[in-house]
DNA sequence: TAAATACTGAAGTATTCACTTGACAATTTA
DNA sequence: TAAATTGTCAAGTGAATACTTCAGTATTTA
């Protein structure tokens, strides 16, 4: 038996009101490559070809590592013309600091409550 | 050619005063089964066996997931006779919250500063 | 119109990953 | 001491993953 998990998303890639998995979140920050994306991104938009340029690996794969990150509600991504521009989108970060938030919060408080000697 | 990164730590897994590899800690958390042992975690410490119990993995699988978490700086364990106790490390998620910290202020800084509308 | 640019889609591959089994070691309990 | 508990080690397996190549489709530029 396996315990893997996996969400059923209603229809297409999260839009403007799709709630976020943050399971996708971390899945896709937990590549590299898809960081580096995310910060250039973080500087400014950036196309696919410009995204590829520094990293040395395929447009094919770039495009593969944008859907995974657009999945994800990390980045937004919208076609002109024959380029589509990129940039960062904010829902995924959102979820990621929540997700943090809740579980800090829950041994932070326990860490109040007593002297359990020194940490950080 | 590879685009995979790797980082080559000192010696053994992060101790007291190791520096956290934002790539494990991303890695670590990409797992719902270590996602969920970190639940478990937030709210007491607990034995490997106790972590094991709700999920339906064998108790080696848990061991390595730990491994991974511990590796991350995101929990820490200690031996005390034949138990392993398990608990919430601080250091990993500090690193997680400064890699977002430092993404947000930059495109922060330049949502504020409006009008991005093209680009290259 | 011809050629370059920017991307898309399908299919294949090597590696990584989560998980298992089975044997074993160490400690506690009866 | 015998038996149960708790965890560890080594090796193997099927699925997922990041990447590739090759063959397109739009769109823009010359």
């Amino acid at each position: 038996m396996s315990a893997r998990s996996g969400k059923a998303e209603s229809g297409s890639g999260p839009g403007p009101r799709a709630e976020i998995d943050i399971d996708r979140v971390f899945h896709a920050l937990g590549d590299p490559t898809r960081r580096a994306i995310v910060d250039m991104l973080s500087v400014r938009p950036h196309s696919v070809s410009k995204l590829a340029a520094p990293l040395n690996i395929t447009l094919t794969a770039v495009a593969q590592h944008l859907q995974i990150l657009e999945d994800a509600g990390l980045v937004r991504t919208e076609k002109v013309g024959r380029v589509r521009t990129c940039r960062i989108e904010n829902a995924g970060f959102a979820a990621l600091e929540r997700w943090i938030g809740e579980r800090k919060s829950l041994w932070e408080k326990r860490f109040d409550q007593l002297g359990e000697l020194l940490e950080e």
